[in-house]
DNA sequence: TTTCGGTGCGCAACACCTTT
DNA sequence: AAAGGTGTTGCGCACCGAAA
C-alpha cells in the first residue's frame, strides 16, 4: 500500500479524471463519452483475467488506449492538422505516462467512469433557468395591492443571484451523493482495494467534481443576472433591448432608449472586472450614460465611484450598505452614487419612457 | 493594508467549417 | 440544407505580486 507523500503519482484517479476533461487537452471526456465507455469495458474484460496482468499485457493495453483515443479524433481541419488532434495527442501522452501497472489501468477505469458520470450529472442537473428567475423576481416585487414595487428591483436582482447559487448547489449535490454512495459500496467489496484506497479514490472524485461544478456555477451566474434584469424591465413596462451588445472588448447587458435619453446597463456581481473598459465609450455604444449595478459591495471603493463620476455615469447601491452610508453625503458623488430603490424610477425619468 | 493589473481556468455562446 | 465538429471570445472567479 502506498504511503501518502504528496507525490502526484499517488493520486492517479484524480489526475486521469483531470486530464480527461481539461480544456487544454480538448475536453476529451465531454466529447467522446461513448469511446471512453467502450474503452473501459474492453480494459475491464482483460483485467478480469489474471493471466493478462503481466508487463507485456500492460504494454499492449497502453497501445490500445493510445490507438482508441487518437483514432477517435479527426486528424485534419480546414486543410491543416487540427488543433483538436494535437490536444488529443498531448492527452494520450499524459495518460500513458501515469500507467505502469495493471493497477494503474484499474485506476484509469475508475477515473473514466467518474468523469463521464460527472458530466452526466452536471448536464442533467436542473439549472436555474428562466422560470425560476421569474418566480423569484415576481415574489420580490410583490406588493399587497398586486402591482410590482419599483423600489424592490435591486432586491429582486440580488435575490435572483443569491437563490440561484443556493439552488444550483443543492441540485448539483444530490446526484453526487447517490453516485458516491454507490461508488463506496462498489470499492469496499473489491478485494483489490484497501480501506484507505477507498477514501483516496472517493476524495479525488469529489474534489474534481466540485472543481467542475464550481466553474459551471460561475459561468452561468452572469446569464442569470442578464435574464433577471430584462424581466424586471418587462415588469415595469420599460422597453429594453434585451440582448447584450458587444462593443469590442466590452459588453453592455441591456439598453433603454427613450425620448429624453438613453442608458446602457452593466450588471455584475462585483464591480471589479472590466468596468473601466465601459467608461468614456458612451458615444461608441450609442448611449448617453452607462449605469452600473453591482450586487456585492466589497470592492466598490471611493476611487472607483470617482472614476465613474468623472465619466458622468452612475452606480446603484443599497441604502443599507456601507458604501451608501459612507459616501451618500459626499456632494461630489451625489449624481453618481444612487440608492438602489430609486433605480426604476430613475430609468423612467432619465429616458422619458412611459413605464407603468 | 488596500488597490491594481495581470494570469489561468472551464464554461457558454457564437461563428465558421466540414460532412452527410 | 441540416447536422455536427472546430475554433474563438468573453464571463466570473481565484490567485498573486507590485504599487499606492
Amino acid at each position: 500500500m502506498a504511503d501518502y507523500s504528496g507525490d502526484p503519482s499517488e493520486y492517479k484517479v484524480y489526475w486521469f479524471a483531470r486530464d480527461l476533461i481539461a480544456s487544454s487537452y480538448g475536453s476529451y471526456a465531454k466529447k467522446e463519452k461513448e469511446t471512453l465507455r467502450e474503452l473501459s469495458v474492453q480494459l475491464g474484460n482483460e483485467l478480469e483475467d489474471d493471466r493478462l496482468t503481466d508487463e507485456a499485457s500492460v504494454d499492449r493495453q497502453k497501445r490500445f488506449i493510445r490507438d482508441t483515443i487518437t483514432d477517435s479524433v479527426n486528424r485534419t481541419y480546414a486543410g491543416d492538422i487540427s488543433k483538436r488532434y494535437l490536444q488529443t495527442e498531448d492527452l494520450v501522452e499524459r495518460i500513458l505516462r501515469r500507467i505502469e501497472s495493471a493497477n494503474d489501468i484499474r485506476e484509469f477505469r475508475i477515473a473514466v467512469d467518474a468523469v463521464v458520470r460527472t458530466s452526466e450529472i452536471l448536464e442533467t442537473t436542473a439549472s436555474f433557468g428562466r422560470d425560476e428567475i421569474i418566480e423569484i423576481v415576481d415574489e420580490t416585487l410583490q406588493t399587497q395591492s398586486g402591482t410590482p414595487d419599483p423600489a424592490r428591483a435591486y432586491d429582486a436582482l440580488f435575490n435572483v443571484d443569491f437563490e440561484g447559487e443556493a439552488y444550483q448547489l443543492g441540485a448539483q449535490r444530490e446526484p453526487l451523493i447517490d453516485y458516491i454512495h454507490e461508488k463506496i459500496s462498489e470499492l469496499q467489496t473489491d478485494p483489490k482495494t484497501g480501506k484507505r484506497e477507498v477514501a483516496r479514490i472517493i476524495s479525488g472524485i469529489i474534489q474534481e467534481y466540485e472543481r467542475r461544478a464550481g466553474q459551471s456555477r460561475a459561468s452561468t451566474a452572469g446569464n442569470v443576472l442578464e435574464t433577471g434584469l430584462q424581466y424586471i424591465f418587462n415588469q415595469f413596462g420599460i422597453p429594453a433591448t434585451g440582448d447584450p451588445a458587444h462593443f469590442g472588448d466590452l459588453e453592455i447587458d441591456n439598453m433603454v432608449e427613450g425620448p429624453k435619453g438613453s442608458i446602457g446597463f452593466s450588471c455584475k456581481r462585483t464591480l471589479r472586472e472590466r468596468f473601466r473598459q465601459s467608461l468614456s465609450r458612451e458615444a461608441e455604444i450609442g448611449v448617453d450614460e452607462v449605469w452600473f449595478v453591482s450586487l456585492l459591495m466589497a470592492d466598490v471603493s471611493r476611487e472607483k465611484i470617482q472614476d465613474i463620476s468623472n465619466d458622468g455615469s452612475r452606480i446603484y447601491v443599497p441604502r443599507d450598505s456601507f458604501v451608501w452610508n459612507r459616501y451618500s453625503d459626499d456632494s461630489e458623488l451625489a449624481y453618481t452614487l444612487r440608492p438602489a430603490d430609486q433605480f426604476i424610477e430613475d430609468v423612467v425619468e432619465f429616458t422619458g419612457v412611459e413605464g407603468q
